[in-house]
DNA sequence: AAAACATATATGTTAAAGCGAATATATTCT
DNA sequence: AGAATATATTCGCTTTAACATATATGTTTT
């Protein structure tokens, strides 16, 4: 018992120790999110980000879930008080990092432009970008559009 | 800049990602503590102690202070206010589990056993126990003793 | 200065983690 | 049913991390 207790704070800290996971989680702070969206915003390929969403879920702090085609992920606060006051504080130094920041913005434009990626021409909007409907022009770092 | 940011996240997570290190923090909870007494309470070889509490010194959690030909160690805060507050959850964490408690508590009786094992016979007590003397008599799992 | 002691580091080996490329699975569209 | 699409998994390879053993460094004792 009390070994399989610590071995969850290893298994929540391995999962936390990798950039790319990181930035995955970041990009799920407010909402679930659908693959296809992190592949655009992060700019990595498809395997590795399924990969490390693969590892997160293992380490129970995402959740997936199945839209047609598409998979939604989303944060799951684990049940224990302490893991999930650590990921929260994890998640509130995430949205205080430049780079992570850089990396939200840039899903914002993905999300609201209106020349709309390939990749994402019909994937479900995450409900932030929705409603918000900001509207980003495209930037010149998506490679690969509809007309 | 952003870069570094984040990648001295990825730096404590990883510092916390091993079972060996997690123990060490804990054992130095509320106090500087020798080396000596790591090896000792942690049933673990010297080389590998020391080598992740350089581990833990490279990422910036622990300090090292010299007293003779003794070592002690103890927790450093981080600067970044996020990084202090997830080690100090983490230290809560800790002392809220069971395996934990019981490292810490073999620390104590190595500490204040009237009968010391020959590889601590003249280290410095850290605080904690020098002040409340629990004398802990010696179990059968401390091999070696003076007498 | 030499011996003893406490700790740190180097070395060689083994295990684990990450990656790109290829392939498999599941769902929808025609 | 077959093609197209979105995502997951496998495979071979490279890098990184952990370990045990041996050795080096720094300090104290004699």
């Amino acid at each position: 018992m009390s070994e399989s207790i610590s071995s969850e704070m290893e298994t929540l800290f391995l999962a936390l120790a990798d950039k790319t996971r990181l930035r995955l989680l970041n990009l799920m702070r407010e909402d679930e999110i659908c693959v296809c969206y992190f592949t655009e915003a992060l700019g990595e390929s498809q395997p590795k980000i399924s990969r490390h969403l693969a590892y997160l879920r293992n380490a129970g702090i995402v959740s997936a879930r199945r839209e047609g085609k598409w998979m939604n992920y989303k944060i799951e606060l684990p049940e224990n008080l302490f893991a999930a006051k650590l990921l929260t504080n994890t998640l509130e130094w995430l949205e205080a990092q430049d780079d992570m920041r850089e990396d939200y913005e840039k899903l914002a434009r993905v999300c609201c432009s209106v020349e709309v990626p390939v990749t994402i021409i019909r994937a479900p909007t995450p409900k932030t970008f929705a409603e918000t409907n900001m509207n980003y022009q495209p930037k010149e770092e998506l490679e690969t559009y509809l007309l």
